[in-house]
DNA sequence: CTCTTGTATTTTGTATACAGATATTAGATT
DNA sequence: AATCTAATATCTGTATACAAAATACAAGAG
């Protein structure tokens, strides 16, 4: 971990400000799996009190991007190659209902979007700029999820997702997957302008598929890598 | 909300002893939809300060059972008809994949006692205890789900069940339902040890379509009541 | 009589203090 | 030299104090 400033952008409780600091540094991997977080230490260094530090740890446990161990203190969660499994399990069966639901809600507004970001994310991909591929995948699939018209849904994939965003990098990187990501995002796309929910829920589900055949690779890697330099201070 | 005193029964942290007790007056009933949840007024009764109040609250914000509206406070969420649909249509998904999982993956031991649990919940039906029924009802899903052995899953779903638990009580009292109740279980049952997954997931979304029409039924009810009488001290 | 404005009260947001539990380290003993 | 014990330091859990914001109420102006 280095330099951690808050984003005092908004007006927002402090809890709120230190919330969104901690969960940026765990998911661009500045705070790493293990890495203990300290009220007091964390207080100092973003010039707040324990108090809402507190309050944002709390949180980022529910989130589940944090693990607390009474009287201990808390740590940034270990992914475990289990844990990933299990919610990519979840999130691909709901990707697949989301993609179902997709097709008999979605607008005609909603489609124009949906059209318009395949597009922007086809444009991403030349560009190979990891960032925008990243943004733009993001904002595809909120565009579907979107369309479903289903808060908790769109709430819990974005819960899902968000634990698999450590790794999103990695696996966006390796730029051979690009084309076969376009092709997906296409297929799920025509599904829904088709109402064709078989084909678009099985794509979305190879969709996740690949991804995690990505992610449980750097995952072991990871691991290879941390079991010979266990120290990592 | 009237006599609500902690349950110290076990040496926990007392932000969770709040926080149990909290969800416990807010699934029961006891703290009714849009009620006020005072700081002060919450650690004066409970005997506590703020902190493990506060704490508590916003445990109950990410469960969804409580709204927070920063700088005004918190209060027991409001249950509309569109956000019951929102979650039971997740969960009917979730419940459907979490038996398509069993199929698979249940063990020896985990037929022994989800057979067990059937037979409680046959005997349980006999009794018209709600109480006992409620339980034993929570007891058979929730070996369904262990069977999966996919822990965020089960989160998911306990997390999804408990929205509806404030709605059970009202649907279960209804003993026209509880031969149908029976026989989709045993439909489930069986299924699973056929390893019949298309039988297996259609029955557990009949069960939740089922309970989707008492609980919206009841709801309606609510409302109509509230909206004679909008005074709810 | 109604609307607006100002003040008082209530309530949250944040800081800090203190106690108890846990981890750590140093010293003593075998 | 190794291990056990005791003392110390560190950190969390909880309580409390203070400030700022929001709300409610009352008084005055239109």
């Amino acid at each position: 971990m280095q330099n951690l400033q808050p984003n005092m952008d908004e007006f927002l409780p402090l809890r709120d400000v230190v919330f969104n600091t901690l969960r940026q540094a765990i998911l661009t991997g500045d705070l790493k799996p293990g890495e203990r977080l300290m009220e007091i230490h964390l207080a100092d260094k973003l010039g707040v009190s324990r108090t809402p530090i507190r309050e944002a740890i709390h949180k980022l446990e529910l989130e589940g991007l944090v693990t607390i161990i009474p009287r201990r203190g808390a740590e940034v969660a270990q992914i475990t190659e289990k844990s990933m499994r299990d919610v990519l399990e979840v999130r691909r069966a709901l990707d697949a209902f989301c993609v179902e639901l997709a097709c008999d809600r979605i607008t005609e507004e909603g489609l124009i979007a949906l059209k318009k970001a395949c597009d922007t994310f086809e444009l991403s991909v030349q560009t190979k700029d990891v960032k925008k591929i990243a943004q733009a995948d993001v904002a595809l699939h909120d565009i579907i999820a979107q369309a479903t018209n289903n808060q908790r849904l769109i709430q819990l994939i974005n819960n899902l997702s968000e634990q698999m965003y450590r790794y999103r990098f990695e696996y966006i990187k390796d730029s051979s997957q690009h084309e076969t990501l376009v092709n997906e995002h296409r297929i799920i796309y025509q599904s829904i302008v088709h109402k064709d929910k078989t084909t678009g829920a099985e794509a979305a589900k190879t969709h996740i598929d690949n991804q995690e055949k990505a992610i449980i690779r750097q995952i072991r890697l990871d691991r290879a890598k941390n079991g010979m330099a266990p120290s990592q201070c």
